[in-house]
Order: structure tokens, then C-alpha cells, then sequence
DNA sequence: TATTGTTATACTCTATAACTATA
DNA sequence: TATAGTTATAGAGTATAACAATA
């Protein structure tokens, strides 16, 4: 990663524009990095951040509607169907009509669906481990509140 | 934001699905709620994420390449092309050649960029004060600071 | 040979409107 | 009428290969 050698001023590392920084550029920059290490991650086991996501939160929660995954993934319901397809169409979850409310489906895992999910939560949190051991326990478990805090003030924005 | 009265189990709010999860998905959710302030913020002057970022690193540091903001703003050299010639396009920054190296473009931001730049950093800056009023300094000093190791360990992936 | 900027391209993610079937 | 899921579609953002000009 040395900087090139070129006659302009020396290569500017992000660190060094500290002038009139804001936090979104922190947060994607973090981001791009631990979306890059997790795609590698999934690529094994064949799944984006989007599907592994879903798969995760359908194994965790069994008989939630799309609807309440959308809401959960903070994913446009029109964006999901095609998530939860691919998931169906491998067979790792099953749509089930619910017979008190025909319009909506109730997602569940199946038997290959827990064991797929259940190897790669394993090969996340091994990743995880690897790319935040730069943070001591208490500053990642308060990076991670506030990152909650500022998800719940959605519903504060002006 | 009342959940559903449905008959499947009662809304699953993020914050419920507490099993397994990873920050990438605490990042994105919170991602998602800053830049979609940031779209906001930024639409009375024109611009989005990706050309305010640009327009505020061109502005504090004037001289450097199209290569070297791609680095900073962590984005492939290519799909920076566009958006420099937007920012140039609309007369906000210039391109000029070095003559000491006539493959690289020195990038330097016009008057009238320069004040657009002081006028929406004035307003992204106050967004965020409302967005992470929630946050106490602290806090909001120690997020910032896991997120910028969080970009370090870049290279270090496995 | 290597680097800067560029073009072309394809893929993913996101956002919106409109439809159906059920309630 | 309202909601769940769907379709179609358009727009961003991202990633890669290949090229011309320059070093």
C-alpha cells in the first residue's frame, strides 16, 4: 500500500482529511470493509449479506411474515421477494400459507436451511472475530449501541 | 409505527431477532438511517453522498488526482470518473494537467465550489447534531474511533 | 513495464407505482 | 378500505476488463 510516487502532494490517506468530516463517511467506509470481508466469507456457502440475513433472522424466528423480515432486514417488501425466491427455490426455507389469514406466508427453515445457516453463523463469527480484534470488548459492544441508538432515531428525523 | 394485527406471531421488531446476530447488520441498518438523512440534507444543493464527499475532499485538499480521492473515498477508479465530471460539469471543480506528469489530473475546487462546500458541510453538520443527539460526546467519539480501526484492519483481512 | 484516466459492461442493491388476492 | 405479496421498472452504487496516453 505505498503511496504513489508522484509529483503532487503526497498521497492523501483518508486519515489525513480530518477537515470537515461526518460520520456517514466513517460508517461507510467501515462498512465497505466488513460488507467486502463477509461477502468473501459467504461465497462458500453461496449467500450475499441479503440472504444470509434473511436466512438468519427465518431460522431465529420461525413463522415470521415477509413483511415483518422486510421490516426487520429495513428492506423494501418488493426488494425481498426476490431474496426470500432464491432462498425457496434451494430449499432452505418453506413459504406456508397461514390458514387464518390466507394473504400472508409464514417462513421457516428447513432441515438443510438450519444446517447451511448454522455453518456459516459459525464462519461469520470467526471472521468477526478476525476483523474487530483491534477493538477491546468495550468499545466494540459500545460501537454496536450506538450504532442502535442511531437506528432508532429513524423516527426522529426532522 | 403500530405492528400489524395479524395472527402470526407479534412483530418482529430488529431489535428482537437478539440471536446471532453481526455488526455488519448494525452497520447497515444504521447506514441506512444516516445516508438516507444525508440524501435529504444534501438535495437542495444538488448533490448526493458520493459528489458532496468528492466536492468536500477536493475542497480541503486541492491538488490531489482522481486516483488518490478514489483511495480516500474507497471507491474504484472507474466509477469515480463519473462522478468528478459531474462536479466539473457543473463548474464546481477543475481539472488540470500537471506538467511535471501529464498523465495525472490535479483537482482543485472554483469559488463557486467552494461556497456550495461551506454552505452544505453547514448543513450536513447540523443534521448530524439532531441525528446523534442521542449520543452523548463520548459515545459518538468512541463510535467514530472502532469505525476508523475497523478501516485499518482492511489490510489485514484474511 | 507500470500508472492515470477512461470506456464499456454487468451485477447488485434500492425505490416506486401498480396489480392480485385476501381481509 | 386496507394489507400481504407480487410484478415491472428505473435508478443508484459497485466491480472488472481492456484501452490510450504517459511515465
Amino acid at each position: 500500500m505505498a503511496g504513489p510516487k508522484s509529483t503532487t502532494p503526497d498521497s492523501f490517506r483518508a486519515d489525513d482529511t480530518t477537515l470537515r468530516q461526518f460520520v456517514g463517511y466513517h460508517m461507510k467506509r467501515a462498512f465497505n470493509v466488513v460488507q467486502a470481508d463477509l461477502t468473501q466469507t459467504l461465497k462458500p456457502f453461496d449467500l450475499r449479506m441479503l440472504t444470509y440475513t434473511a436466512l438468519v433472522l427465518i431460522v431465529d424466528n420461525p413463522g415470521l411474515s415477509q413483511s415483518q423480515l422486510a421490516d426487520a432486514m429495513d428492506v423494501e417488501r418488493p426488494n425481498l421477494v426476490v431474496i426470500v425466491d432464491e432462498l425457496e427455490q434451494r430449499g432452505l426455507i418453506l413459504r406456508d400459507r397461514v390458514p387464518t389469514d390466507r394473504r400472508i406466508y409464514a417462513l421457516s427453515a428447513t432441515l438443510a436451511g438450519c444446517q447451511l445457516c448454522a455453518r456459516a453463523v459459525e464462519a461469520v463469527a470467526g471472521h468477526e472475530r478476525i476483523l474487530l480484534a483491534g477493538l477491546d470488548t468495550e468499545t466494540k459492544d459500545g460501537m454496536i449501541a450506538a450504532l442502535q441508538v442511531i437506528q432508532t432515531s429513524k423516527g426522529g428525523k426532522i
